[in-house]
This record gives C-alpha cells, structure tokens and sequence, in this order.
DNA sequence: GCCGTTTTCGGCCCGACTGTTTTCAGTCG
C-alpha cells in the first residue's frame, strides 16, 4: 500500500470526525500524521511490517497514530473509518469542499435538516428552506447554489505550469499600475509546488481600491469573491481562485513570509519567535507592541537567527535542520543547466528533426543532448526497432558532423517490457551512447512486479538512467505502485541515475524522492523530453521540483561539462 | 491525538472577511 493511500485514509478519517465536531486538536493530530507519511521517502508500510517500533519516532505518530497505521497496512482499512463512512454519506463530506461552508454548517444540515446528498442540498436551497435557517441566511443558500455548481473544480488543484502561466500575466499587468508599489507572487505557487490549490498576490499600494478595481475588470478574472479592505479574493475564468492582499511597506516582507508558507515553515518560525519572546504574524515581527522587523524576508530571518531560507524548500521537511547544521544547500538554478538528455524527433513522436533539436538546445547555451526516441513497444509513436534504430544513430552521426559546439548522444527510451525484459537486445543497447529505461506498459502491475521489472533495468549494464520512474500524470493517471527504498538502493549500487523528467505533467521523480536519491548519492539528470524544439523550454519546472528537493548544482549531473559529463558515462 | 531544556497535564499559530448578528461564530488561508 502507497504512502498517498495511507495518509488519503487520515484525512478522510479527520473530514468525518469534524462533521462530527471532534476535537480540534485531534484532527489536526491526524492531519498533521497524514503530512508526515505523504512526505515520506520510505514505504510507510514496510517499516510498520519490519520495524513497528520505529512508527512512533516519525514527527506527529504517536501510540495511537502507530497503531492505527498498522491496521490499516494488515486489513486496508480501519473499522473506525468504516463505521464512520457508513453513518455519514459520501456526499455529505463533500459539502466540505463548497466554499464558505464548513464542518459546522454541514453538520447543522445533515443532522437537523437530514440532508444527506447534493441533490437534498441543492433543493433546500433552492426551495428556501436553508436561508429560514439561524446562522444562514438569504446569502449562505446562494453560496451554496453557487458553490454546488464550481464542486467539480473546487478543490482541483491546478498544475503548476497552468497556475504560474495565470499567475504571471496577472502580475506582469498590475505592476504597470501607478498605484502598485511592490508586487509579489506568493502560496504554493511561488514555492514552486508541482501543483497549487490558489494563487497568492501581495502589493504595497498608495491606492488598493484601484488595484482591487484593476484586479477585478482583468481579463482572466471571472468574478468577484470577496472584498475587504486588505484582502481581495476572486474567481479567474479558469475556476482558480487567487487572494490579493495589500499591506504596508514595512510589513511586506513578514507579509510575504507568511503567505508564501507553507503553513507548516511558518508554525516553526512563530514558534523560534515565541521563544525568543517575540510574536509574528503577517504585520511583523513584534516585542510586545513593537514591531522589531518585517520589511523584508531577509530581516525577519535575521532577527530569528535564521539565513533567508529560498521558497522552495520552505516545508518544515529539512530547512531547519539544514541550518542547524549549517547544511543549508545552494540550490540549483536553471541557468547551470549544460544539457537536455531526453527528446524526440520525427523518427518517432516527435515534431522536430535531429539538426532542429540540436539546434534548438545549442540557442540554450547547451553542450550536449541526447536523442532518445521510442523503441518499438510503443507502437503508437512508430518505436524504433533494432534496424530503423540503427539507421536513425547514422543520420545522428551526420548531423553531428554537420554542427559543431553541441555534443549529441546517440540514444533511445528504451520500454522495460511487462515482462520485465527490455524492448531491445542487449547487443543493440550495448551501441548506444545513453539508454533512458522507462515504464509504459503495465502500470497497474503489482509492487512485486513493478518493482522486478525496475530493478532488472537497473542491474542491465548497458542501461544509463530511469525516466519518468513512476509513469504518473499529474492529475490524470497515478503512479505506479513501487516500493522507492529498494529502487533507490540498488540505483544506488549499480551506478544508475534517476531523471526528473521536467514535463509539468510529469515532474517524475518527484521532490521527495529526488531528495531521498541525492542523500543516497545518486546523480540526477533532469531532462525535458521534449517532443518539438519548443518543449526543450519545459527544463525550469524540472529545475523547480529539484530545488524544492533541496537539489544543488553538484547533485545534478547535466551541470557539468561535456568534459567531466563523459565520465560518468557507462562505458 | 501529540508532545515535553517551564515534561505526564495542559497546552496546541494567528488574523481577515462574511453573514447574520447586536458582540460574534464560522470559514478561510
């Protein structure tokens, strides 16, 4: 069982308990171990199967929690979330996600007006039955008319790609504006999350009115949700919803810090505040009545004993520690990046020709690429077998003698069959400059299987890397059920890298394994596998998710030179 | 339900906005 199942069940565990109007303090207590094992690099079930007692020293599992855990890792299931589900509908905690109802409101329908569907809720409202309610009112059944209609996009969240796109061109036309100071994205977004719930802006403005005017009548904007003096919250026409939120100058770099998050980075800071005798909140940082700092991040840091700690990694995973041990590392940037080993051309899927991806790589600045086109498994994208594979390496080697100051790989995708055997005999492997060995077929197969098919690919001298390790697409198909600790390890043993496939559907292997191989001293590569010259300019999402593994340049093996990059080259 | 250099009880981060109120609860981030 996945680490994401376990956790799913918390926090389902906690929606229901909150209906119920459990303790709070309880739910954040199953909220909080959810986050812990969704963040986990290791299988959460097999350390509950072979070292149990190491539950308890995971941050937030205690004896309960632990025990809980591993229940459900030997029945799939826990009989208090059962017994739970089967008196609260399903559709009941779906209320939840209609936005400005809550678990009290939800509650109060449920249990006093017995509504127990959509289709319940939408009549009640329609028929005026909730707005006679006390505590609703003629607004609150709007908003859940309203809200019943958004329900399939509430709670989507977003690809980064999409996000920062809206993110971006919002900004880019308020800070025109006479009335906007400084201007800031901020949230997940700017944490560079591979996927953001909302859309955070922050401004210093001598007129917030008009930005909020601005805001409101911009083109990608749908519909006013909120307005207040500060804080301005709306509805882009793509159903994400984005807050505005205007402070002063002195408080912007607090305000900063504390909407960027995450919320998790900020409860460590407020307490090293509390500790020091300060308080913090959006404002500043304050001793007693008096702000001390919050100008800039830089100096609320400071005053913490803290170096500014980048975006990125600001998820209490391992930026406090780091400091404390002086650790923190520089993160890498795209501009590092010397190579891109993992594209197509028209010999398979791909839209551009060899001389026109490398050419496209060489505007990058790059040294060297990789031509990776399918092998013959994947059919749909007219894979290469052994012959048309071979020809494609000689039309390489010409358009290598016709450009100069690019170094191209002559490669392949290689499938790692359902069976577990590669695509292509090891002969035919055996001539190529750099084999990426992927999983498309055959995702649905058991651990065991997924696992053995990996692990021969990694034991097979003549494969260079993994690709996309999970297969998942964000939003649309999940990973493939894998058990990281041994992949890492025997990646590890064998000398195999693991790519970050920086395609923002991908994102593959993500930040927390990513993070997992660079203390197992893997090398990374990540790569675009791009499919037109434009797709080489996916690299910065790739150059995200590995930052927010706390990935520096050093860890990246496409930073280094063609020179010192040969030699890490399987000979 | 977790946690502990004020440690086994009594805390657990903090503030804005809205709607339904007549001083505040619920919701959200």
């Amino acid at each position: 069982m996945q680490n994401s199942e376990i956790a799913r069940q918390f926090e389902e565990l906690a929606d229901l308990l909150e209906i119920q109007g459990a303790n709070p303090f309880r739910l954040r207590a199953y909220r909080n171990a959810a986050r812990t094992i969704s963040g986990l690099p290791e299988s959460i079930e097999d350390i509950a199967k072979n070292t149990p007692k190491e539950l308890q020293s995971l941050p937030g599992i205690g004896k309960d929690l632990a025990e809980k855990i591993e229940t459900i890792v030997e029945s799939g299931t826990l009989p208090q979330l059962e017994t739970l589900k089967e008196e609260i509908p399903a559709d009941v905690v779906r209320m939840l996600n209609i936005p400005g109802i809550g678990p009290k409101k939800v509650a109060f329908l449920f249990s006093e007006l017995s509504i127990h569907s959509l289709d319940d809720l939408k009549a009640a409202a329609e028929q005026g039955v909730i707005a006679e309610q006390k505590g609703f009112g003629k607004k609150t059944a709007q908003i859940i008319l309203e809200g019943l209609e958004h329900l399939s996009q509430a709670g989507n969240r977003v690809r980064l790609a999409d996000a920062k796109a809206q993110s971006d061109e919002i900004i880019h036309d308020l800070q025109t504006l006479d009335s906007v100071q400084q201007i800031s994205e901020a949230g997940s977004c700017r944490r560079r999350k591979e996927t953001v719930g909302d859309l955070d802006i922050l401004i210093t403005s001598n007129a917030p009115g008009a930005v909020m005017d601005a805001l409101a009548n911009h083109p990608l904007v749908n519909t006013v949700l909120a307005r207040g003096e500060t804080k301005q919250r709306v509805r882009l026409n793509s159903g994400l919803e984005m807050d505005l939120r205007v402070v002063s100058e002195e408080s912007y770099g607090a305000a900063l810090l504390y909407f960027t998050g995450s919320k998790e980075h900020n409860i460590v800071l407020r307490r090293r505040s509390q500790e020091r005798g300060l308080k913090l909140n959006e404002y500043g940082l304050f001793r007693k009545d008096k702000l001390v700092s919050g100008k800039t991040e830089e100096d609320v840091y400071q005053t913490l004993d803290l170096p500014w700690i980048p975006p990125e990694i600001r998820e209490n995973r391992m930026e406090f520690t780091a400091v404390e041990e002086n650790k923190l590392p520089e993160l890498i940037e795209l501009k590092q990046i010397r190579g891109d080993l993992h594209m197509h051309t028209t010999a398979t899927d791909g839209t551009a020709s060899i001389l026109e991806m490398a050419e496209g790589a060489k505007a990058k600045g790059y040294q060297y690429i990789a031509i990776t086109d399918h092998s013959k498994r994947v059919t749909m994208a007219n894979g290469l077998d052994a012959k048309r594979l071979r020809a494609h390496w000689k039309a390489i080697e010409k358009v290598q003698s016709k450009i100069s100051g690019i170094q191209i790989l002559k490669g392949i995708e290689c499938d790692i069959l359902e069976d577990g055997s590669m695509d292509l005999p090891d002969d035919v492997l055996s001539e190529a400059d750099w084999v990426i060995a992927v999983l498309h077929y055959g995702l649905k197969q058991s651990q065991e299987q997924i696992n053995q098919r990996l692990l021969n690919a990694i034991q097979n001298p003549h494969v260079s890397i993994l690709g996309h390790l999970s297969g998942r697409l964000i939003g649309k198909r999940p990973s493939a059920d894998l058990n990281y600790s041994e992949i890492l390890k025997a990646c590890a043993d064998h000398g195999t890298m693991l790519e970050i496939n920086a395609h923002p559907m991908r994102l593959d292997i993500d930040d927390i394994h990513a993070a997992k191989a660079k203390e197992l001293g893997i090398p990374i590569v990540i790569n675009t596998d791009a499919h037109s010259v434009k797709g080489l300019d996916v690299m910065q999402y790739g150059v995200y998710q590995a930052r927010r593994a706390g990935l520096s340049k050093k860890d990246v093996a496409n930073t280094k030179t063609w020179k010192q990059f040969q030699k890490l080259l399987k000979k």
